[in-house]
DNA sequence: CGTTTGTTGTGAATTCATTCACAATATAAC
DNA sequence: GTTATATTGTGAATGAATTCACAACAAACG
């Protein structure tokens, strides 16, 4: 299963739950293409990869898509998170009002001075030293990385060792065991995704100055 | 010019920067394929692309790479963004540090109400209204969107009609202009990247409870 | 009931990034 | 100066994801 199937199965989810929300009952490949922006073909390549069938005019059922999408993507468990670092985007995340629409729940907080973070977003903040039994004691499998970069390193061998499984680390530093992103030769994977902020803009800031200023033809 | 590629680049300098600090003065492609996980080839065939030589047996100029990747980059001019929208998140970004390490410069918030956001961060917070303004007096060209879903289209809209060229959007709505994240018809195009926590969040989970619970050889 | 229409489902073709493999060659060693 | 060695540079092979193209077919229509 790729990186960007998975994705696109998330837009889709979402993107159904919004059309049923609005009363529709079935939708075309091309509905859904057009929406996330993919060519129809590939929306139903995927469906097909995934044996869901739809009629050959009527197009699919979305009460039957949401069902089958929310089996393969494994949305039956509760999606229980644990932010590390607390400081200004930590809290912000522990804060985050889109979650709860996602069925995303932050937790606990941990830091290494709990007593000067603020304890305004209803989140129980505690000492990183009680990382460990706090995972242990509710199974929790996925946190987020929000310390800074010096600590990052260190704060993931802690969170693995803890027992957690998925990382989405918000430090600027490219986090990996291994060599991409996961452990496969161990009994216990762990998944770690970066989101590099600083990157992004970058990113936008190479487009926008040194891409999109070339001649159209030479340009992307 | 491949999006994977760019992000490479951008990996590829600061680990550079990082080396350099160690004083060395050349590397090899197994460093850097080592450092940022990728293979050693990959890394000779980027250079390769972008016309940077190494020496036969030497590997590569440290400074020599450095200076060439700014310039395809484009890192030569400031890196000037501005957040519209200063909730938790977006006041969060204007405080980051680790911007300045990378000569990123928030130079200004954005609000529909800016007199309920503190101003401990030292960035100047605007009303929305004079954005155009001030984006077209300081000809800034990249913008962070961190206002709530419910908004993000119509901040969008507003964002590129001030003349923001780059965008990086935190709403978890996917952002676009027809149908990939560019307006490549217009004469002025603009770049969307979008962040989408809950997306990132979710593939952690789909990761965490269904591909790594499965046989090691039905897995991914 | 036969015909038209529109959409699915999928094997084949395509595209494109990555890896392979190895010739070329600069440096080091002797 | 000659030989050995390590690394680059790149054309070809690979592999994987996407798009194409069209047969199959269900629904609508007359």
């Amino acid at each position: 299963m790729n990186k960007e199937l998975i994705l696109r199965l998330s837009k889709y989810k979402r993107l159904l739950f919004k059309l049923k929300a609005l009363g529709l009952e079935r939708v075309f490949s091309n509905n859904l293409g057009d929406a996330i922006g993919v060519a129809p073909s590939l929306v139903r390549k995927d469906f097909s990869v995934l044996s869901l069938s739809g009629n050959k005019r009527g197009g699919y059922d979305i009460d039957m898509l949401i069902e089958k999408l929310d089996i393969v993507l494994g949305r039956d468990k509760p999606q229980e998170v644990i932010v590390v670092g607390c400081g200004r985007i930590g809290t912000a995340l522990m804060q985050y009002e889109e979650f709860r629409n996602e069925g995303i729940k932050i937790i606990a907080g941990f830091d290494v001075s709990p007593e000067n973070v603020s304890k305004t977003s209803g989140v129980p903040i505690y000492h990183i030293k009680e990382m460990k039994d706090f995972v242990e004691k509710n199974g929790t499998k996925v946190g987020i990385i929000a310390v800074p970069d010096s600590e990052a390193a260190a704060t993931l061998d802690m969170m693995i060792e803890s027992g957690i499984r998925g990382v989405l680390n918000f430090a600027t530093i490219e986090l990996r065991i291994n060599n991409r992103g996961e452990i496969d030769n161990e009994e216990q994977p762990c998944t770690i995704h970066n989101i590099n902020i600083c990157l992004e803009l970058e990113h936008l800031f190479y487009q926008v100055n040194v891409a999109n200023e070339m001649e159209p033809e030479k340009a992307e």
